[in-house]
DNA sequence: TTGAAAGCGGTACCAC
DNA sequence: GTGGTACCGCTTTCAA
């Protein structure tokens, strides 16, 4: 039994296709009673108008596309990117659009050309990006292509491709301030690789020099430690600063599971958090909340920087130019948690009870 | 500046639409002289084949979908989605198709249609379901549409639809085995919701009960503590079980959450972990090696259960039937880390050492 | 308000 | 081995 098309319903109801494209597309236009007879043809004979068709006269595919750029690591295998993907199809389908995902294996020309096929073929209409690494020559690329497609968590300063953006450093300043309110006097940093192509990590650095500077206290760059975003080299930090001839009172780290690692070795060398110090992360990741004791963390704003991003690609859709749809930054949210000292909640609890 | 299209190379490389259309369907017969002529045109036109025009005439889109039933929980933003997510992206990929991901927010029929559309209108060829809660109403709907689905991490056992399942049961006798091995005497199980509608609750409830006698060990009911799948009932089923008057000397947790929920307690409590009390959890889960100690627990075999789904969907995009194409279920691995104990491990690794 | 007809960009069959 | 041509199912003028 073959599929109902519209020349078929067309027939069973005895108008025209057109009448029936009609009644689908603008029913408005259509006699009120011409409309419901073929919506009820349409419903008998359970007819759903073929994508293809409709795509290959309109030129659109109502579907735009999240390329995954998989860096060696396999980072996105990371719940981050879960969290990512499905802000991004519930965005995408908030606004009438399905959603394809599709894995970029490196940065090869021959997996960009895969990429482009997408969308040089019609099968979707545009494109996030989500990228740890991105070279420079990519991003040129990428440009060039014309396409509408938005960089998601990525701040490109010059280039004009749109992009969304989570205001990292504010983040890491927040941090700062809140270590601060604690009391703290020394804040150590656990870098991650702050290489120029990865923005993130040279803002969260900016954020935590900046934050210092805010809240009056001194940059010692003893107090840096340049890990590598893992968990054993938030343990290695922890070896190194706090065998420190004048060791930080609070770390800071620039990822969840540096700080964690932080956290596991600090037990192990018999000191306490937040008594002896105070450790702070960042993403909020799902585990923080269940270690001990629980992690204080900056939460990026995941659905919203979604919804920013679909709605950036369908500007670009609809025809504005890369140079107009600049880019979105949304704010950050501090989490304050027991690792991070609670002094300066306890008193706000306070003040809100009234006491 | 519009589009290559098929005609327009065609007339540029001075050869006919269909000469050009077997240049990128059946180049072996197209001669030699031919081919590269229209192949470099096309290379040199930038032409790509619009997809549209030829999903409309070959009725084929070379997509597939993973269908994601999201609870009320918002279950999906688990790292596992992402993990399966990518997976299945990766298995589609590597059998040249490209990949979608709807969300279902619930089981309504509202929703239930609007995956239908994807198929019914050809916008993919199948899809992969991935569900936690899935009522038996729903999979009866699905397998009255009788299109290309298959169940992943399901197990449906009288229904004829397609289904990937790990051997939940297996990995739990797996642990109780471990476990005996280190010496352990009373096991106590931590089990999620047992609801006949989540089968693997239920496999691991009985691969418990079946472990036990496997190794000779009896079943006290007072050792199972019902939880909730979640952090907290892992808490609580740490108070319960330890102030038993016997309590037991190990405890496998049906998932990962519950193991560090009850872990986090147990170290509050003052208890060991494994001496005083091991622990086993489940999934593998990345935090679980960040935890002290790292847990033992049991790993899926996401990549092949994603190689394993997309090749059954294929098989019925193929035109194979439902009944036919039968279940897959994949060994499961266990992972032995300090909580569990270590003995046994010492010893394996002494053996190899050749000690 | 409705219908006829011309594509959209490919594929596939059939002559030559 | 190559070219002509009839579709695939829908949208979109343009007349009636």
């Amino acid at each position: 039994m073959s599929r109902a098309t519209i020349t078929k319903v067309a027939s069973e109801a005895g108008v025209s296709r057109s009448t029936v494209s009609n009644v689908i597309n603008n029913p408005e236009i259509v006699a009120a009673e011409t409309r419901q007879r073929v919506q009820s043809t349409m419903r008998r004979m359970g007819f759903q108008p073929n994508h293809m068709a409709r795509g290959l006269r309109t030129a659109t595919s109502k579907t735009i596309a999240c390329f995954v750029l998989e860096d060696a690591d396999n980072s996105s295998t990371d719940s981050y990117y879960a969290l990512v993907l499905l802000a991004l199809s519930s965005a995408a389908r908030a606004a009438g659009y399905d959603f394809m995902i599709h894995v970029l294996y490196g940065q090869s020309e021959d997996e960009l050309l895969r990429a482009r096929a997408l969308l040089a073929q019609r099968k979707v209409d545009g494109a996030v990006l989500i990228a740890t690494p991105l070279d420079e020559a990519t991003v040129q690329a990428l440009r060039a292509w014309q396409e509408p497609i938005v960089l998601f968590d990525r701040h490109v300063p010059d280039l004009s491709l749109p992009f969304v953006w989570a205001d990292y450093q504010d983040g890491v300043v927040q941090s700062v301030q809140h270590l601060h309110a604690q009391g703290c006097q020394a804040v150590g940093f656990l870098a991650g690789f702050p290489s120029q192509l990865h923005t993130g990590g040279v803002a969260r650095l900016e954020g935590y020099q900046r934050g210092l500077t805010r809240v009056g206290l001194p940059l010692d760059p003893r107090l840096i430690y340049n890990a590598d975003w893992s968990f054993g080299s938030g343990r290695d930090a922890c070896d190194a600063l706090m065998n420190l001839p004048a060791p930080p009172d609070a770390v800071i780290a620039a990822s969840d599971r540096m700080a964690l690692g932080f956290l596991q070795r600090a037990a192990e060398c018999g000191l306490r958090v937040p008594e002896d110090v105070a450790v702070v992360g960042f993403n909020d990741m799902e585990f923080t909340q269940y270690v001990s004791p629980p992690l204080s963390t900056v939460r990026l704003p995941i659905v919203e920087m979604a919804r920013a991003a679909v709605a950036l690609v369908l500007r670009r859709i609809a025809g504005e130019s890369a140079a107009e749809a600049h880019g979105t930054i949304l704010p950050v949210a501090f989490i304050a948690r027991r690792s991070g000292g609670m002094a300066e909640l306890h008193r706000s609890v306070q003040r809100q009870e009234g006491l």
